[in-house]
DNA sequence: CCGATACATTGATGAGCGTCGATGAGAGCA
DNA sequence: TGCTCTCATCGACGCTCATCAATGTATCGG
């Protein structure tokens, strides 16, 4: 959960060319998101406010490896965070780093 | 250049959970725009307003078939269009396709 | 026509990723 | 201490994708 550090650039890619670092950057991000089960996977946690990862797998039909491999590659790009409770592990989203997105994609 | 008949969804991921068809749809989408190359590409359309495609190898730093894949990819994604003007081809950028993005993100 | 230019397509190659079974690490309970 | 449950990691498989050389297509100038 190394929080990713990102600052993120960050001018709207509509207003001037991103650098070759920008670029690589703001791509590994989009990344994370260009899936279908990590974005159903957000937009569960998003939707719920906070969410048990045991309510993942039944929901996205997809074996609990897998389900780990998309929560965590969302928490690397600090799309979402986690929290230990017992045996359970809670996730909850990070709308700034959403926001920050949307900025990038021309929001005003 | 079959622009996509996308309707697109889109309640904003943060309000509702995706159905699985529209994660798909928003994926592709997504997907279309995490690459570093296709970043800058758009960025340098976009920030131009319109640009000759002879005029793209260069800053991108990458081959003339390169080049053309990524024009394809984004062209099919929706988000540029192309106009030809003799030898040359001409790209626009499509600026409602990133507005819809940033909506489907969570854009008010 | 003929050569040159801009762009698209094809085919091949190498890297990256999604998936899942098997296994490991921790936490709770009896 | 054992057993169970949740989650993370590992290893392997199959598929997709980014890249470029080679080739094809279309346009313009002479």
């Amino acid at each position: 959960m190394p929080a990713r550090t990102a600052t993120l650039c960050c001018t709207p890619l509509t207003e001037a060319a991103l650098s070759a670092a920008d670029a690589t950057e703001v791509a590994s991000l989009l990344g994370a998101l260009a899936d279908p089960v990590r974005l159903r996977l957000l937009s569960i946690v998003a939707a719920q406010g906070e969410v048990c990862g045991c309510n993942l797998e039944g929901p996205l039909g997809k074996s609990q490896p897998t389900v780990s491999h998309h929560t965590k590659v969302l928490a690397e790009a600090g799309l979402i965070t986690s929290e230990r409770r017992g045996r359970w592990v809670w996730w909850r989203p990070v709308p700034e780093r959403l926001a920050l997105l949307r900025q990038v994609l021309g929001g005003q």
